[in-house]
DNA sequence: GAATACATGTAAAATGTTACATGATTTT
DNA sequence: AAAATCATGTAACATTTTACATGTATTC
């Protein structure tokens, strides 16, 4: 899966493993994330499969970059990937709701402590889908050749804004639900 | 992590691999789920550190079951595990979202089947958090010691209830957006 | 002077998926 | 008659994470 992303990024614009993590970091971390590990190894597998090919830059006072360019064939492969439709629901993993399950022989005060950190969290992280990431979505958007582009990344976006949205609601109803049980206000 | 989810079942009862995998489906698959062959290799390897330990149960024209029991040791772990509070949010993967990221080149019908097909199975999944898991957990409810436990399970139901409502007000607002740029009504 | 950014990568371990193997019983 | 359920597991593979390794330049 790592590779289409990789191939995704690598249809606008030549990267190295160092930028495409830049990149992943700034756009699709909300919904892929990959260490910078992770990328290299798998830049590498995919240069053995012919869907990229790579030439160093030198440069002075800095390491050489190793840039990546996507081939004929990664164009096809990824291509042949978006064209596939998913025909079931992604079965996620969440750890704190994992957490919670397991937690009726836990004081509920810690419970009600880590639900409150999380609101936090979740909260700063709708705030930042409101904001930053909405503007640079904007800023692309201002460009003609983009729109289309601009368009699904919104959606992208706007996927995370309503996702920490819910996260709040269900932190706030399930530390209520808490609070009743700990006889606390 | 699949050690604490299996941890925490046989706090409840003793059961196999078998077993273990039956109460995810029913119970934990919203947020943690696990393949057969992960279980039993990792009931395993929980064995040899002696978190838990296992007997056989005979049958008769079945396979011999292999019970699990936790320990002490398996005890303590989980209880030291749920008391530790989660400071970050969790990344996601969602596939989908990537493939729409990069979907700028696939014609508009393609990714409006895509959605719509989606869509249907996040309605569906959502009828099943409000129907037949609210009344799984209603009747565990039901039972004087397990109240406690059920609020919190009941609280993971509802995620899943609010998560396939977040989805599918998502994939509605994502369709029309498509629709938009696809002239199509 | 310390921390961060730039830039590359390898090695090992952990985690997870897919495929294979077996065979009786029960349900459709 | 075919498919699903019961029940166990191994082997191979793929993916992901963590730790290690290096060294300069810039910012705090």
């Amino acid at each position: 899966m790592l590779t289409y992303a990789l191939l995704g990024f690598l249809t606008y614009q030549n990267a190295s493993g160092y930028d495409l993590k830049q990149l992943m970091d700034v756009s699709t971390s909300n919904f892929w994330h990959a260490k910078q590990s992770q990328i290299y190894t798998t830049l590498k597998k995919m240069e053995k499969d012919e869907l990229v090919l790579s030439h160093i830059e030198p440069q002075e006072s800095r390491p050489n970059r190793r840039v990546y360019e996507i081939t004929e064939a990664g164009r096809a492969d990824l291509k042949n990937w978006t064209a596939q439709p998913i025909t079931q629901i992604e079965s996620r993993k969440e750890k704190l709701l994992l957490k919670l399950f397991f937690s009726a022989q836990l004081d509920p005060q810690r419970i009600l402590t880590e639900l409150r950190l999380q609101k936090n969290l979740h909260q700063t992280q709708l705030e930042k889908y409101q904001t930053i990431t909405k503007d640079v979505i904007a800023q692309f958007s201002a460009s003609l050749d983009m729109q289309e582009d601009a368009k699904l990344w919104e959606a992208t976006r706007r996927f995370g804004e309503l996702y920490a949205e819910m996260y709040v609601r269900w932190l706030d109803e399930t530390i209520k639900s808490v609070e009743q049980g700990a006889g606390e206000q």
